[in-house]
RNA sequence: GGUGCUAUGGCCGAGCGGUUAGGCACAGGUCUGCAAAACCUGCUACAGCGGUUCGAUUCCGCUUGGCACCUCCA
C-alpha cells in the first residue's frame, strides 16, 4: 500500500498516515448545522473530506467516516442571547424546529449530491444523542472537570489546564484566550469567562429542550462531536476533519471533554481545511457576499455573472490545495470550467465507460481493481505494456494525492495526460494505463462527473440522438458537395437548440448545451 | 491586543536551496471550405530591505500589505 502523509494540525506538520488498526481508518468530519441553505462555505470540506474519503478506500483501506448533522442549534450571541439558531428561525417561519431541519437537511444533501460528495459511513444527529451527551456530561462531572451551575454544566478549563493544558492544538494559552473573550454582562453562571457549557438550561423561550438531572436544557455547542465521534468510532479513532475555523474552540474543547471524558484526546490526525474568500473577503451576511449553493448552480445572485455548474465549482475547488485559502471569482470559476470541460473531453476520448462517468458509482468496485495498480506501481499491474513515460506520469498522480492530498499537483500531471490522449496515436497499452487513471483517479477519487456525457439511457436521449444521426447525415452529404452554405445553414440552427456541432477528421461530433 | 496563516507572472494557483508546475487569458503558427476543437511556439514570476550560503523565489530577521481565529460559522 502507497504511503500516504497528512499534516497534523496537532504536530503543524506532514506525517506519515499510520491507523490504529490496520487496513481500516475511522473519520470524523464537523458536519453543517442545518438552520439554513448550504452555501459555498460548505462545499469546500464537502468536497475535500469526501476526496479524503475516496482516496482511503482506494488505497484499499476499509473506511468508516462519520460526518455529523448538527440538529441542536447553537447559541445566538448577538440579539438573542441564549437562543437557539434553529429554534429562532422555527418561530420566525413559524414550523417546529425539526421541520427546518429537516428542510435544510434534505437541501444539504442535494447540494452535497450534486457536487457529487458520496455520502458519508454514518449521519448522526446531535438531537438523536442527547442520552448519550448527557452521560458523558455525568463522567465528566465524575472526574471532577465540570461544575453545575442554576441549571447549567460548565467545563472547568482552569483545573483542566492546570492537570492537562488547554489550547494544545490552537497553541493558545489560557492567558491569551482571556484577553480576548469579550466582557460578559454580568450575570453569567460561569466561574470564568473561558468556560464553556456542557449543559445550558432552557429558558422559556427556547423551543427545543430535553430533561436533564440538571433540569430541562440543551447540550452545549461542543458536545455532540465528542459524543458521537467515542460512539461510532472508538476513544480513539484516527482522523477528525473540520474548518480552520472550527480549530478553536470547537476542536479545542472537543479534546478538553475527551481527555476529561475517557482519558486521552481521542484523535490520531487532526486534518484542517482552509476557508474559501470571496474577491478577498470573508464570506458574511453582513458582507452582501454570501453565496448558496443553489444560487451558485442557478447563477441567481448579484455577485455572480452566470451560473456554475457543480463539477465546475468542485474542479475549481480541487485545484487548490485544501490547506490554502481558495478565492472565489468570477473570472477563476470560468477559467475552472474551460480547465474541467477539458479535461472531461479528454476523457471521453479515452471511451470511459457510462458506468464510470456517470458518477456515484459504488466505491467497492474502484477500490478493488484500483489496488493493483497502485501496489504494484509503475512497471506492472497493467496487463499491456505501458510506456515509462506514462508510468512515471499514473505514479506522478498518486504521489501528489498521497502528498497531503495534493489535488492541484495531481490535476496538473492529469493535463499531462490530456495532451498525450489529444495528441493521438497512443499506443494501445497507454491508452488503457490511461483510461484506468481517468476511471480511478479523475472519474474515482477526485469525483469529477461529465457533466456533458452523452448517451443517457432515457427514451428522450435515445431519440435525440437518432434524429442527430440523421441531420449530421444530411449535413455530410452536403459537405461532401462543397455545399456549405447548406452545412453552416445546418449547424447555426442546431447552435439556436444549444447543440453544437464540430467537424473533426472522423466527422461531425456534437454536444448538447 | 493575543494566536496563526500568507504575499508567486494579465487572472487563478502549485512548488522548490541550483532544474518547465498546471489551468485560464493573450500573441504567432499548423490543421480546417469556414468555425470550433486539437496540436506546436512565445509570454518566465516569485512584495521590499538585510542576513546565511558557492548559490535563495525557496532558510533566517526586519519592513510593508493581506487574511483567519479569539463570538455561531466550513
Amino acid at each position: 500500500m502507497r504511503n500516504l502523509y497528512l499534516t497534523n494540525t496537532m504536530t503543524r506538520r506532514k506525517e506519515l498516515f499510520v491507523p490504529i488498526h490496520p487496513g481500516h481508518v475511522g473519520m470524523y468530519v464537523c458536519g453543517p448545522t442545518v438552520y439554513g441553505d448550504a452555501h459555498l462555505g460548505h462545499a469546500r470540506p464537502g468536497v475535500t473530506y469526501d476526496v479524503l474519503f475516496r482516496l482511503l478506500k482506494h488505497l484499499g483501506y476499509k473506511v468508516r467516516y462519520v460526518r455529523n448533522i448538527t440538529d441542536v442549534g447553537h447559541l445566538e450571541h448577538d440579539a438573542d442571547e441564549g437562543e437557539d439558531k434553529i429554534a429562532k428561525k422555527a418561530r420566525l417561519e413559524e414550523l417546529e424546529p425539526m421541520e427546518v431541519v429537516q428542510t435544510y437537511t434534505e437541501r444539504y444533501h442535494e447540494a452535497m449530491r450534486l457536487l457529487n460528495v458520496e455520502s458519508p459511513s454514518i449521519e448522526p444527529r446531535a438531537s438523536g444523542h442527547i442520552i448519550e451527551q448527557i452521560e458523558t456530561i455525568k463522567t465528566i462531572l465524575d472526574a471532577g472537570y465540570a461544575y453545575e451551575s442554576n441549571g447549567s454544566v460548565y467545563f472547568d478549563v482552569e483545573k483542566y489546564n492546570r492537570d492537562f493544558g488547554y489550547g494544545v492544538l490552537s497553541g493558545r494559552t489560557l492567558e491569551a484566550t482571556l484577553e480576548g473573550t469579550r466582557a460578559l454582562d454580568g450575570q453569567s453562571d460561569k466561574r470564568a469567562p473561558y468556560d464553556f457549557a456542557l449543559w445550558k438550561k432552557a429558558e422559556p423561550e427556547h423551543i427545543m429542550h430535553w430533561p436533564s438531572p440538571w433540569g430541562e436544557g440543551f447540550p452545549g455547542w461542543h458536545l455532540e462531536c465528542s459524543v458521537m465521534g467515542e460512539k461510532y468510532l472508538g476513544k480513539e479513532f484516527d482522523i477528525h476533519g473540520g474548518g480552520m475555523d472550527l480549530m478553536f474552540p470547537h476542536h479545542e474543547c472537543e479534546i478538553a471533554q475527551n481527555q476529561a471524558s475517557r482519558g486521552t484526546q481521542g484523535v490520531h490526525y487532526w486534518v484542517h481545511n482552509n476557508m474559501i474568500t470571496i474577491n478577498g473577503q470573508k464570506m458574511g451576511k453582513s458582507l452582501g457576499n454570501f453565496i448558496t449553493l443553489p444560487e451558485l448552480f442557478s447563477g441567481n445572485h448579484p455577485k455572480l455573472e452566470r451560473a456554475y455548474s457543480p463539477m465546475t465549482v468542485r474542479f475549481f475547488i480541487l485545484q487548490a490545495h485544501y490547506r490554502s485559502t481558495l478565492d472565489f471569482s468570477n473570472e477563476a470559476l470560468q477559467a475552472a470550467e474551460k480547465g474541467y470541460k477539458r479535461l472531461m473531453q479528454a476523457g471521453r476520448e479515452l471511451e470511459i465507460s457510462p458506468r464510470a462517468t456517470l458518477g456515484r458509482n459504488d466505491s467497492a468496485s474502484v477500490s478493488n481493481d484500483g489496488v493493483s495498480v497502485i501496489s504494484s506501481g509503475a512497471e506492472g499491474g497493467v496487463e499491456k505494456s505501458v510506456s515509462p513515460a506514462v508510468a512515471t506520469l499514473i505514479d506522478n498522480v498518486y504521489e501528489a494525492l498521497c502528498d497531503d492530498l495534493n489535488t492541484p499537483i495531481a490535476i496538473a500531471h492529469l493535463f499531462e495526460a490530456v495532451k498525450l490522449v489529444n495528441g493521438g496515436k497512443l499506443p494501445e497499452g497507454d491508452k488503457a494505463a490511461l483510461r484506468k487513471l481517468f476511471e480511478d483517479v479523475v472519474y474515482g477519487v477526485l469525483g469529477l462527473r461529465d457533466e456533458e456525457a452523452a448517451g443517457g439511457s432515457g427514451k428522450a436521449e435515445k431519440a435525440l440522438e437518432g434524429v442527430m444521426d440523421i441531420v449530421l447525415e444530411d449535413r455530410r452529404k452536403a459537405r461532401a458537395e462543397k455545399n456549405w452554405a447548406e452545412s453552416d445553414r445546418i449547424r447555426d440552427l442546431l447552435a439556436s437548440f444549444g447543440i453544437t456541432v464540430k467537424d473533426t477528421k472522423e466527422g461531425a461530433t456534437w454536444t448538447l448545451e
